[in-house]
DNA sequence: AAATATGTTTAGGCAGACCTAAATAATAAT
DNA sequence: ATTATTATTTAGGTCTGCCTAAACATATTT
């Protein structure tokens, strides 16, 4: 521990602590080896990053047991969050960026853009409350609603259901689910889970009709949803 | 020399070849303590960089004699450019932000920023063809007409001259020039140079009226101007 | 031609951020 | 209660990009 506050961060340093806000949003303090699969590193070098992150005060870690943000890191963590997102919905919204490639661009720009340039794209947008897969974006001081919400696999059959949220990371995904027509505020109704981690057959609901459709579990984990009224 | 082309070059990569780019312009080879000063770092570090520069074959180097740019360098070093003028319009023009903060902020984002978002923003910019403090933009296809201007502090007296460029490094003197008026397009005379480096003063146009101002050599010095038809 | 000044390069170091391979701790299985 | 498995950490190494101090070249004076 030796800083308090908003020092400028380096860009790795910035995803460590994105990463963790994310794995700790669980509940559990977050796993060396969970966040390494997340960044696409080794282990080892979370470890020593661990250690120097520990060092600067923005998370603690207990050896073996994992890491958890300070308050000083899980802001550190929302102001880059907030970059990525409005970033995201700049991207989409003023300059037509397609959907799947935002998250990859916003992930590079977020470590360069100033404060002042994010709240300008804010204030151009009209202050936008989610990023366009869903995500809340957090306020200037750092207050983000989180909802807990289950995935389309967790859901179960009959329900109607609204789309709320996917998963960003992949743009491959991103374009299939997009195709498909499930994006947040999509009303979808789960018809059938076959058992097994089988498909689950959908319907869902578009402007001119809807269809049918099928898609795997691990497809069906990104999708996020919250039940909606009949 | 290794590489014959675009490959992704590090954010430091690129600010080298930029001002090797910017120095030979003048006609020299550009000399390591010019880059060193320019960078703001020490001679003994861009001779290490030097090395590894034309070991990629993006400059080739005379030891004690300074560096050029190879035809890969300077393509390199073009695209760097056009990344920067473009944000710096587009972030003036789209963002509003204020003429002298714009090239800070642009030298961070042009390592970030797509080739594809960089052409989104012209197109929504409409082709530049010049960044806000006068500098000509490269095309696509990596053209550029440097014209060859004298500056205020080189101008002879008496000649009516219109403002074509100014530097933009440093912020201060922006938002100096901009107070007196004199940005590109301004129309300006010499009305007298005092002598031994004394203040240039001048009558500086203005859509208002205009006015009578003094400056000094350096200050006059960051200034290119054209004769301009009286 | 020798002496001085200036500019450039080499030598040796350091921090950030990664790596692999080996050691150690915690957890699960027998 | 061992043994095996899995997770984590340590040890030792690499590459980039910077540093200072010392050595070496070139240019300029005298």
């Amino acid at each position: 521990m030796t800083q308090p506050s908003a020092q400028p961060l380096s860009g790795p340093v910035e995803d460590y602590l994105k990463a963790i806000y994310d794995l700790e949003r669980v509940g559990e303090p977050a796993a060396t080896n969970d966040i390494a699969l997340r960044l696409a590193i080794s282990p080892a070098s979370v470890s020593g990053m661990v250690r120097r992150l520990a060092d600067q005060g923005l998370i603690t870690h207990e050896p073996y047991r994992g890491v958890r943000l300070t308050s000083g890191g899980r802001h550190a963590a929302l102001r880059t969050l907030r970059r990525h997102r409005i970033l995201e919905c700049y991207l989409t919204e003023v300059l037509g960026l397609p959907w799947d490639r935002v998250h990859e661009e916003a992930e590079r720009l977020e470590h360069a853009a100033s404060e002042d340039l994010i709240e300008r794209m804010a204030v151009a947008l009209g202050d936008p409350k989610q990023d366009p897969h869903g995500a809340p974006i957090p306020t200037r001081d750092g207050r983000v609603e989180e909802m807990t919400l289950i995935t389309l696999a967790g859901a179960s059959a009959g329900e109607r259901q609204r789309v709320r949220r996917v998963q960003d990371e992949d743009a491959e995904r991103l374009r299939y689910l997009a195709e498909l027509g499930i994006r947040p505020g999509a009303l979808v109704r789960i018809l059938d889970k076959a058992p097994f981690d089988g498909p689950i057959t959908l319907w869902v609901d578009a402007p001119g009709g809807g269809a049918t459709r099928a898609i795997g579990v691990g497809l069906a984990a990104q999708v996020f949803v919250e039940g909606a009224a009949e």
